[in-house]
RNA sequence: GGGAGUUUAGCUCAGCUGGGAGAGCGUCUGCCUUACAAGCAGGAUGUCACAGGUUCGAGCCCUGUAACUCCCACCA
């Protein structure tokens, strides 16, 4: 490929992509390794799950972090990319669950801890390279040599570490309390994997009856069956109604277990009844009413949500079935006074769906107070910053209104508890490493059964991944990561939790920047799911259009933080964008005879060519100040406008005459721009479009091994030339105006015409001569100093800096042409009297900018020249 | 009940610190012009949700309203 000129016709991404990406690979462009002598630049990637394959979500997440590290590392920094996966414990084994039950039809209990987690870590062999090789597939340069697992012997060192560290300080605890329990998954859940669904349920209003009395209290509830867990119906203490009930005693139905009556503020008067039954060990404000008022807590289901001897002859029946038989029980003993249709909020479990149940159970939690505070503060004082900001209105909601983090799963996938119980003494010992016996008596000892929340690892990542808690090399140099990219999903799961770990174990946050992406839904805004089978396989898309097409579509079109709506029109969009710039370059390399890669002497330069550079060196400006500002939707778009219409509509056509002089200066000075510009425009597509980008490098003469370890272009004052830029776009402007107006009056572009020209600046459109006859149909261009040569009868143009005329006098239409002169007389007009309104403004002459009033007058001069010779115009076809 | 976001061309969306409304797709007209029909040239289409306010000047800032979306929340 290295001497090629001939590249194909068509842009085809699959004949390079996966070449290009072995060689990087090998090359160990990706891997990186502290040196003094470069600024770091640190990502660590949200692992995804081991299981799981890639998604449109991880395509533009991995994205948009692949275009900061090929940025950075192309600007000189020690750009590390630190890959890895998940365990992601309750989706993971759920998963193995299912293949268990489906295969061979045996529960995980059948094969025993040991056994199961065996076919757990068999599977994570499986599948755990699969969406590491989908990673690989969009272009991804993550550092491999660095891949972690959440669950390897580094992390789950960190994890001891922390466990024992915070248990130490009294911020990890045991204790029982309502929890969100899962009776499908068999395991308590945080708030976080909580999520909460309207429901149409019921309200049954049921009788229970005063003790020795013919009264009774009425009262309401959603979850009937829980009535067997009551220790007390509790009233507002200043509820009129009921005053001379409190310390009464109530006869539980169905039961018969008797209960106080008691008064608490947490009762609202004007909810319901007024009168609530109080079940302290399934109802988190019932388990603070009855720690007010020392009630008994009664749990009266298992943990598969089936009730237990508590529920009497309901015994063994399903939640479900036990709510349905007794209200039928109820209504026969004439305890259910009514029932009313009542929507509320159910909990659902956010893997399986199943209705979570809040029960009590002894957990282990994290104490969140002490750790949320300073998690606020590092973000209100700019320690660490969120992109876009206002992403840190969800993050201080969610830390300002933290409860406890329920730590412990009942799952056998996952870290397990470093807390060991002694059979003999029953002391409990928390500890960094495994025992087998009691540090206090000596006796046996066993590991407590529960494994940690996921998330509980996945908070470490940033610096577990780097080595903590030993003082590694790498960690050293880069810790504090840099930017943490991730979608605002996510935020109370993972980045608060690591915000408050890393200031709390490492003293300092672990990331400077969170930029946050939205969702990617699917072309009818509706969020891409396997149930509702839209989603769309972003390794199809790398396959029909190629991976950069697909980074394209995912890197534009969108702002920060927004969703975006993904469709495939778009990507075939991005595809032809590929494309145009496959051909782009193909017309560079048919043309090519120099093989150095170097800008001429400003001397040899044509005003088109210094118009080209000048442009070209706004745009590396702005495209990095846009990178630096996570603008990269922005940068992007510069980029892709720029190429299209600058490089390619105009200036290869400009050029085109020149460099079909073969072997003269102009044609050699033509390549040398094209060569330079096109080069140093692929550097700074690169990170976008990493693919298409080396391939052409490759063929353009250059220096270096890859376009990906070249030096990102710098902005340099010496290529502005703003005097060629003004001449151009005049130029540019009138060849508009001309082709313009052929198309309105149909002249066929075979049809060529003379070109006169009326003008003020003689020099540039002297200059353009070639362009008018190239691209404006002219066959012979005449520069007049005034209208005395112009044949009546010719097309006239009014534009800016000059007039143009095209004798085609037997295609003028003269009522036609002086309809189109009475246009633009009021269209001018128009602009005109706008100008001069601002202008007579004493308000906007005193107070605006300098340079925007200057721009003001320059524009009304410019108008009123334009006006004055669309009068002559006028004039003169009236008197035809 | 709190909080956030969105509302700009037929569709999907940009519009960075306020200074004459943009792109892609679609659509219409004409072109196979020796890089590209995955293309070229030209055209049409907008009370920037609504109402106030600040300002010389508002799509952009402030207040309020409406619609849609999302997140959070222990009214049984």
């Amino acid at each position: 490929m290295e001497d090629s000129k001939n590249i194909a016709k068509t842009y085809d991404p699959s004949q390079f992509e996966d070449r290009l990406y072995q060689t990087w690979c090998e090359k160990g462009y990706f891997h990186a390794v502290p040196d003094p002598d470069k600024k770091p630049y640190t990502i660590v990637i949200p692992p995804p799950n081991v299981t799981g394959q890639l998604h449109m979500g991880h395509a533009l997440d991995e994205t948009l972090q692949d275009i900061l590290i090929r940025y950075k590392r192309m600007q000189g920094y020690c750009a590390l990319w630190v890959p890895g996966t998940d365990h992601a414990g309750i989706a993971t084994q759920i998963k193995v669950e299912e293949e268990l039950r489906v295969k061979e039809g045996k529960t995980r209990y059948d094969l025993g801890r040991d056994k199961f987690l065996e076919r757990v870590w068999e599977w994570k062999k499986l599948y755990g390279n699969r969406i590491i090789n989908q990673l690989k597939k969009i272009g991804s340069s993550c550092d491999w040599d660095r891949e972690r697992f959440t669950m390897d012997e580094g992390c789950s060192k960190a994890v001891r570490e922390v466990f024992v560290n915070l248990y130490n300080k009294g911020l990890i605890y045991q204790g029982s309390r309502i929890i969100n329990w899962c009776p499908h998954c068999i395991t308590a859940l945080s708030d976080a994997e909580v999520e909460h669904a309207e429901h149409e349920g019921h309200f049954w209003h049921i009788k229970y009856r005063v003790e020795n009395s013919d009264e009774f209290v009425v009262i309401a509830t959603t979850r009937p069956e829980t009535l067997f867990g009551d220790t007390a119906v509790a009233v507002n203490p200043e509820d009129e109604r009921y005053k001379n009930l409190v310390g009464k005693t109530l006869i539980l139905p169905l039961v018969g277990r008797r209960i106080p009556v008691i008064a608490d503020e947490y009762v609202d008067k004007d909810f319901g009844t007024g009168c609530v039954k109080i079940t302290p060990a399934h109802d988190p404000n019932d388990f603070e009413v009855g720690q007010r008022h020392n009630l008994e807590q009664i749990k009266v289901m298992n943990d598969d949500a089936t009730m237990n001897a508590y529920a009497g002859k309901y015994e063994g029946l399903d939640r479900y079935e036990c709510r349905k038989r007794m209200i039928e029980d109820l209504e026969k003993e004439g305890l259910l006074v009514k029932v009313e249709p009542h929507s509320h909020n159910v909990g659902q479990c956010y893997r399986c769906g199943t209705t979570v149940e809040p029960i009590i159970s002894k957990q282990w939690f994290v104490k969140m107070k002490p750790l949320a505070q300073p998690a606020i503060d590092a973000v209100k004082n700019g320690e660490t910053e969120f992109v876009p900001t206002h992403f840190e209105k969800v993050y201080f909601h969610w830390l300002e209104n933290i409860r406890d983090w329920c730590i412990s799963r009942q799952l056998w996938w996952g870290h397990r508890i470093p807390a060991f119980y002694c059979e003999d003494c029953g002391k409990m010992t928390v500890s960094k490493e495994d025992i087998t016996v009691c540090p206090h008596c000596s006796g046996k000892v066993t590991q407590d059964p529960d494994t940690l929340d996921t998330w509980f690892s996945s908070a470490l990542w940033p610096f577990s991944t780097l080595g903590w808690p030993e003082k590694t090399e790498d960690y050293d140099y880069f810790y504090p990561t840099s930017t943490l990219v991730t979608g605002y999903d996510i935020i109370p799961f993972w980045v608060m939790r690591m915000m408050f770990s890393g200031i709390e174990h490492t003293g300092q946050v672990p990331f400077k920047h969170v930029f946050i992406h939205g969702l990617v839904r699917d072309a009818k805004g509706r969020k891409m799911s396997k149930s509702l089978g839209n989603g769309i396989d972003p390794l199809e898309i790398v396959d029909k259009y190629g991976a950069d097409a697909l980074r394209f579509t995912l890197a534009t079109g969108n702002a920060p933080g927004n969703d975006m709506r993904f469709s495939t029109e778009r990507v075939e969009a991005s595809r032809n964008f590929a494309n145009k710039i496959w051909n782009a370059s193909r017309f560079t390399l048919m043309n090519l005879d120099i093989t150095e890669n170097h800008l001429p002497k400003a001397d040899d330069l044509g005003i088109e060519d210094k118009w080209l550079i000048s442009k070209y060196n706004r745009l590396v400006r702005e495209v990095t100040e846009n990178l630096d500002k996570f603008e990269l939707g922005i940068a992007v778009a510069k980029l892709y406008d720029f190429i299209w219409d600058n490089f390619c509509d105009w200036y290869i056509e400009l050029v085109k005459p020149r460099l079909y002089d073969k072997g003269s200066k102009t044609a050699e000075c033509a390549q040398y721009v094209l060569t330079y510009v096109l080069s140093n425009t692929m550097k700074l597509l690169h990170p976008f479009m990493p693919f298409i980008t080396e391939e052409i490098w490759q063929h353009l003469p250059h220096t270096g091994e890859s376009i990906m370890i070249s030096k990102f272009p710098e902005y340099d004052p010496a290529l502005d030339f703003p005097e060629a830029e003004k001449a151009i776009e005049m130029i540019m402007a009138a060849i508009g105006a001309i082709r313009n107006r052929r198309a309105e009056m149909n002249v066929p572009p075979s049809k060529k015409a003379s070109l006169l020209i009326v003008t003020d600046y003689p020099q540039i459109f002297e200059n353009g001569v070639s362009f008018f006859k190239k691209l404006a149909g002219a066959d012979d261009v005449s520069i007049l100093p005034d209208r005395s040569k112009v044949p009546a009868n010719a097309v006239n143009i009014v534009v800016n800096g000059a007039e143009l005329f095209l004798p085609l006098a037997e295609l003028v239409d003269k009522d036609k042409e002086l309809e189109r002169l009475m246009k633009e007389k009021k269209e001018l007009e128009g602009e005109i009297k706008r100008v001069e309104g601002k202008l007579s403004n004493q308000g906007f002459i005193s107070k605006a900018p300098e340079k925007v009033v200057a721009e003001e007058r320059e524009k009304g001069e410019k108008y009123r020249a334009m006006l004055e010779k669309v009068l002559v115009s006028i004039n003169d076809i009236k008197q035809l």
